[in-house]
DNA sequence: ATGTAGGCGCTACGCCGACAA
DNA sequence: TTGTCGGCGTAGCGCCTACAT
């Protein structure tokens, strides 16, 4: 298993793809995104997955896909393998992971006492910021927010005039940049100047886009970027038709599930607009644990642009699903709802239980009887009864 | 039908990809490629394909990968759209084919009288050369070789001192491109100054990579690049795992050729190893009324390093297929060859039929009893009784 | 607290012929 | 014929402060 949560590997061997540092994978992905922990159980969306090809292929789903009517709308799988990348030429990141579907008997079998691993999570210090005009531009350097600079910077000796100092930073892919770190102004900043616009330029910043600065229990100073969500990059792949893409999805997870043997897949956190592999324990809790019905009021956590997350309410408005054809009896996306700030028309129409908070005021669970949801029990999935961890 | 053989399209649609300018989408592709033409009948090797895909995501086709046993190693398809496509990042040229699969039936029907469309061909009033590193360097412009200048550029006033001129030309993204044309130093050369660097810089080009100017009958200038074989720029597609597009490229062409539906591919000249959808007349012509044999000596065509093509001479040593448990009865990269010169270590021991010229001393064709190769007919091939056109 | 602009020193970009391969 | 270099003038990069928000 490649999941590092200790930081650099300093010698990567010729032709393996180094491990990155997953602080800053975190950082970059997004405080909302985690990776299950290697070993765990988790359900994997083949309809989740697709729309993000659908979203990376800039083209929806063609009605002559043919259906695989033997692939079930969700699969449990076991998680193999997770590893963490970056873009090299975008440092764009996404994670590959390896999932074995299991059978009836392996689902039947109860959970390990505690599972594997342990979900690499965010880091705590650090900061992001969204870059101005004149921080992108060739006439200057890059402007830090002093909260910032103060929090995740190594201090400044204040008595030297001006006080300056060096940073070393270090990206993704572990390349070195260096800055000069100097507070000065009337009134008094702190400014990155020399060797701010090499970094501008070979990571091809403009106004808009982020980056962000992380100080690590190591004194590591981590260095990423996170690109503004311009129009849809429309990039056909040149390799495959995104219609062949949708295909070779179904047919590697339809083929997996047939053999139970292992697939693999790509997830771009940033370009999904969902996580479509979900732990076990919190898809079972969200769907059989939890009772919603339509009218009842609920809270999400949504990404801010500073990297922070918030809470948005709405109210249920329909429970049904996505697409009744393609995808029968599927609890990806079937929820419908509708939010309480007039600011939501950009936030999605629809959601899947698991990322939703249903406010109540009886208690939800540990409950001996759950109202379930009135839908069949999905064909594939085990019975419940001996499990443990929730 | 977006084959273009016209020119530019001087108003694209918004959000319709442009119809690029086929004469310059040829000579960066190459000279060896052609893409048959719209409405014609051609052979898709599945195989080739593969091998396309394998080279883009830079790995093998996995063992577990699953047979797909009821697709034929070659489909006789026709050919309903070719577009031609650049990289909006890279410039690097594909084709888009949309391709039907014909029925045993509609394989019988006798060739159209003459097939629609011709296929757009090579320029002939250009030039290419390979960057050195002054070329590319910040210190100096670009030296134009005095023939190619005098041959390609508008002519210069030689009665001013220095003679100059300003050209201007456009990109396969029709982008303009201004540069200053210059004649003078001791002894004379035609240089390339201001503007040059900005078109390096932008395009990304490093000394190995090569430009090519078109002047075309309208009196445009067109100007192209072409990038030099770098050592595979490892790009995991962050979208789907190369077995997975393995999977989806097979089941693409066997569900379209079950359902006899139109699928579509993309065809990447410089990086494919060799094109894998080929007239069918060429086909049908190389593999039964070719006569060839273990020992035979035959010449094959190459691209040079300055774009234009020379003949290499080698010998047949075998005869057998490439990969006899996933593509038995393929000719496909069937004939083993050895090359003549030494220095063509680099040449693919393995070619199709159709990519060689037999040497032979008695003619070809027509012959009434042609000696075919001693492999089966394979299933899905129409008789040939009724075919014209060769 | 921080975005933008004016001022201006100096680096390196880029135009030139010399020279050699 | 054309690749590379030393020479230089100058555009614009980038460091500073002032000022506005």
């Amino acid at each position: 298993m490649r999941l590092s949560t200790s930081g650099f590997n300093p010698q990567p061997h010729e032709g393996e793809k180094r491990v990155l540092n997953s602080e800053l994978w975190h950082a970059c992905a997004g405080p909302l995104v985690s990776l299950p922990p290697v070993g765990s159980r988790v359900v994997y969306f083949p309809q989740g997955h697709s729309e993000q090809v659908a979203a990376s292929t800039n083209k929806e789903v063609d009605a002559h896909i043919p259906n695989y009517p033997s692939l079930h709308p969700q699969l449990i799988c076991q998680l193999h393998n997770v590893t963490m990348h970056a873009d090299v030429e975008t440092d764009e990141v996404y994670a590959q992971m390896t999932l074995q579907p299991l059978n009836a008997q392996e689902q039947k079998d109860p959970y390990l006492p505690a599972e594997l691993g342990v979900p690499s999570r965010q880091p705590t210090n650090y900061f992001c910021k969204t870059l101005t005009a004149s921080d992108t531009s060739t006439h200057g350097g890059f402007s830090v927010p002093r909260r910032a600079a103060e929090k995740v910077f190594p201090p400044l000796d204040y008595t030297q005039q001006p006080p300056a100092q060096e940073l070393m930073a270090r990206d993704l892919h572990d390349n070195e940049w260096k800055f000069r770190h100097i507070f000065r102004g009337q009134p008094k900043r702190h400014l990155l100047t020399t060797g701010w616009s090499v970094f501008v330029s070979a990571k091809r910043l403009v106004a808009g886009d982020s980056v962000l600065f992380i100080w690590n229990d190591k004194n590591q100073l981590l260095l990423g970027i996170r690109r503004a969500n311009r129009p849809q990059t429309v990039m056909p792949s040149s390799v495959l038709s995104s219609d062949s893409m949708h295909l070779g999805l179904l047919a590697a997870a339809a083929h997996a599930a047939a053999t139970n043997s292992r697939f693999t897949i790509f997830y771009n956190p940033r370009a999904s607009p969902s996580e479509f592999v979900i732990p076990l324990a919190k898809y079972v809790k969200a769907v059989y644990h939890t009772r919603v019905s339509v009218g009842m009021r609920f809270r999400m956590l949504f990404e801010t642009e500073e990297s922070s997350v918030r809470r948005y309410m709405g109210t249920i408005t329909g429970i049904c699903d996505l697409d009744p054809t393609r995808w029968a009896n599927s609890h990806w996306r079937s929820v419908k709802v509708g939010w309480d700030e007039s600011t939501a028309g950009e936030r999605q129409p629809r959601v899947s239980l698991w990322e939703i908070e249903p406010l109540t005021t009886f208690p939800m669970y540990p409950s001996p009887f759950p109202l379930r949801l009135k839908r069949p029990w999905p064909p594939g999935l085990p019975s419940f009864h001996g499990i443990k961890n929730f």
